[in-house]
DNA sequence: CCTACCGATCGGTAGG
DNA sequence: CCTACCGATCGGTAGG
């Protein structure tokens, strides 16, 4: 099974770049399968840092644990990642990236829809990026940023602002209606805060389903059903 | 200046007490001296590890960090708990009990009053709890439960559910009378997560004042102010 | 409560 | 990506 090189997602160190920019014999073709393989590999960390990071915490998740979740040597996330904290970064940038292109889909999809509906939009869909399928990502960011580099903390802070300005015009529009009475930037505060507890008590095995908590999210903040506009 | 004896908040160990009860030579007020002195340096590592905490988790503080906060060396701590973990335990049962005692009070002092003003009364003292001066406690709580250990967990879980039932008698009146449009059970959790969430983002120095955020809460969850009952 | 210390673990690296 | 390893740090303890 061939073995491969970092992908351009993941900057190069100048050695490796080096390496990649001289050698490189005439035979198979030996740079596609590589970068296959390693996407994988890197992939597969990414995955298993966040969920460990998420259950345990970024402190008391080790190197090695990541490494045996990933099926690896307890060296060999080095070669993939220069550091934990890159490993943490990665893990969260990548989840404020696949968020943000989530809400911006649901913004596009109820362009045409009155406020109420575009706010369950945004709820459903913030729900289902804290609980769904593949949902290590986001509460780690959320959770975890105290571990973060001050330089880190900055980069990812620009994203953060991105996801959170995504709320303010529906928010505002509903404060115009009448329909949230609470002060537009406080509201957002609050109301985030509210979902993003969810990943402390939600139970994908109790009854509530994510949509029933949309409802409910909905009924408490605004007052009652989509349809009473 | 006087210093105080441990309060009966925190359960003395029963080699503690037995040791209290057994020796008690004759000469100078020994006793009084070492609970004084005890309970001083007990409650200045409670201090110092409820803050090392809430800034930096439990498993990014070491023993060292805490000792030193508290002006103590190295092993110090280790006369006073047994554990790492039992100082995490020591914090967290600290924080809800007095908690805990605070609801009460809130409680008490608005029976007369209407469920609305009930409300107010218990988010502005939880927003206290969260925020106000010594708020160290709860947060790290709300915050590290994870890094408990089972049983642990379960000893702080009654007092956990003393305090979120606290809320519900107030929510069902509120949902009876329309105020409250949510399901009850849903709406408790959704309502306490939007007031934890506070201390990601609250700063003191900062124009909202806790007053302030106890009627964007009000305004937010019940729709309006608390006269308009 | 301090001094002196131990055993274990951890992030990270060299060299292949 | 593995093997073999290092230096530092950490929770905790003995003995006073």
């Amino acid at each position: 099974m061939p073995v491969s090189q970092p992908t351009s997602i993941q900057r190069p160190s100048p050695v490796a770049l080096h390496r990649a920019e001289v050698k490189r014999p005439r035979g198979r073709p030996r740079k596609t399968a590589e970068d296959r393989d390693d996407g994988n590999r890197r992939a597969a960390l990414l995955q298993a840092a966040a969920a460990l990071f998420r259950r345990k915490g970024f402190a008391a998740t080790t190197t090695r644990d990541i490494a045996a979740a990933a099926g690896m040597q307890s060296g060999s996330p080095f070669y993939h990642f220069k550091s934990k904290d890159a490993l943490l970064f990665a893990v969260m940038e990548e989840g404020m990236t696949s968020a943000l292109a989530r809400q911006h889909t649901t913004l596009a999809l109820s362009r045409a829809a009155n406020p109420l509906a575009q706010l369950r939009g945004l709820v459903h869909a913030h729900f289902l990026v804290l609980l769904g399928p593949q949902s290590d990502f986001i509460p780690v960011m959320l959770y975890e940023s105290r571990s973060l580099k001050p330089a880190q903390r900055e980069k990812l802070s620009a994203l953060q602002s991105q996801y959170e300005n995504l709320w303010v015009p529906v928010l505002k529009a509903l404060h115009a209606s009448g329909h949230l009475r609470a002060p537009v930037v406080l509201a957002r505060l609050l109301i985030l805060g509210a979902l993003n507890w969810s990943v402390q008590w939600f139970d994908p095995h109790k009854k509530a389903s994510v949509d029933d908590l949309s409802d409910a999210a909905m009924a408490l903040f605004v007052g009652g059903s989509v349809a009473s506009s």
